[in-house]
DNA sequence: GTTATTTGACCGCA
DNA sequence: TGCGGTCAAATAAC
């Protein structure tokens, strides 16, 4: 509990450092002779620190005195409860929602947005590897959207009634972005083998030549082999939450690539705080295998930054986030650590924490 | 033979 | 009634 709170803090201090920093190198970017790209560029990444900064604090208030949950499996649907940090709004909606036949369409569901973006010739092997198994149920062309949408739902939604779904459409202004949309929650167990390679989505995409316009062409590669799909990099990742009305946290969690945590000095997340604080409370999906549509990327180091999501374009949707869980999906090779899922949820939060202490800002 | 994907059909909501 | 989401049979891949 200590070490969440400590957890937290330095979670907070280096967000906000880092918003310091960018503020810096916006500063330097304001001559004529920089370009707008890169001053827009660290807008958005100041934007970002702060934005994740303040639903620290904002779901710190919020689940300051209320039981957390283990993290990593995602608990029942069904046994949602108001003491849950995750309460407040959604917990009702979601009980409701939740309670009807599962088969129903659940329209005003909690949901999270991802847009992965593919770095050609890096490229992205498939949607994120968010730590849990998917299979593609169906594939449906959507209005106004150049590219079909994908829907996937976990493996385990016979075997362990495991009712978690997602979405991937391909961005239409970016070809080189999907956008990933999770509903559901998982309830799933999982204890899979290691990571495999797997189809890519981005085949998946690919092989539906009708989606191809022609611009997009050159950015198609061909059909990679299983072995070439390991070196696939994903270049960007952002993370939208969606639906907050719910304020729910259903996904209440971000997820990224990461790198190894072999730089201490850039990433607060150093491999003996992984093991002490985080490791040992995750769940089995904390290090599940590869998926259907796993990743097998590398990540470039800056893409792991202070709470790992600081060159990331990590954005909030609407209002507040409340509960935040990160998964940190990582190439089998580059990474000690293959999956991380690291719920901010499981840190608990004091409100007692010092924020008037001037030491602590500065 | 088993498992995953594709795809047309169906359903329900707006 | 159109559209998005899901089902389920057919097909492909392993």
């Amino acid at each position: 509990m200590e070490k969440s709170m400590e957890w937290e803090q330095k979670t907070l201090i280096s967000e906000l450092a880092q918003g310091k920093e960018l503020a810096k190198q916006l500063r330097n970017h304001l001559n004529p002779s920089s370009s707008l790209e890169a001053r827009q560029s660290l807008v958005e990444k100041i934007l970002s620190s702060y934005e994740k900064a303040l639903s620290v604090l904002n779901r710190g208030a919020l689940v300051a005195d209320q039981p957390k949950p283990t993290i990593g499996i995602m608990e029942s649907p069904h046994s949602f409860s108001n003491s849950s940090p995750w309460s407040e709004v959604s917990d009702q909606d979601c009980k409701q929602e939740w309670n009807k036949d599962a088969n129903k369409k659940r329209k005003t569901q909690p949901r999270r947005t991802e847009q992965v973006k593919v770095c050609p010739g890096t490229g992205l092997e498939g949607p994120l590897d968010d730590g849990h198994s998917w299979r593609k149920y169906g594939q449906k062309d959507i209005l106004g959207a150049n590219f079909p949408r994908g829907y996937y739902r976990c493996t385990h939604r016979h075997s362990q009634g495991c009712l978690a779904t997602k979405q991937v459409q391909r961005s239409d202004e970016n070809h080189s972005i999907f956008e990933v949309t999770y509903r559901g929650r998982h309830t799933c167990n999982q204890a899979s083998p290691p990571h495999v390679a797997s189809p890519s989505l981005e085949n998946d995409f690919s092989k539906q030549s009708k989606y191809h316009c022609q611009q997009q062409q050159h950015e198609e590669k061909p059909k990679p082999s299983k072995e070439t799909s390991r070196h696939f990099g994903i270049d960007c990742h952002q993370v939208k939450n969606e639906d907050l009305g719910s304020k729910d946290g259903i996904f209440p969690f971000f997820s990224f690539p990461c790198t190894s945590f072999e730089n201490e000095e850039n990433n607060i997340f150093t491999e003996p705080m992984i093991e002490n604080s985080f490791l040992g409370s995750f769940s089995p999906t904390f290090i599940s295998p590869a998926t259907s549509e796993s990743n097998y990327f590398s990540v470039s180091p800056c893409h792991m930054n202070s709470f790992g999501i600081g060159s990331e374009n990590v954005q909030t949707q609407g209002c507040e986030l409340t509960t935040e869980k990160i998964s940190a999906p990582t190439s089998v090779t580059n990474s000690p650590i293959r999956d991380l899922d690291i719920s901010i949820d499981y840190v608990d939060f004091d409100t007692t924490f010092p924020f008037d202490n001037p030491e602590f800002f500065a």
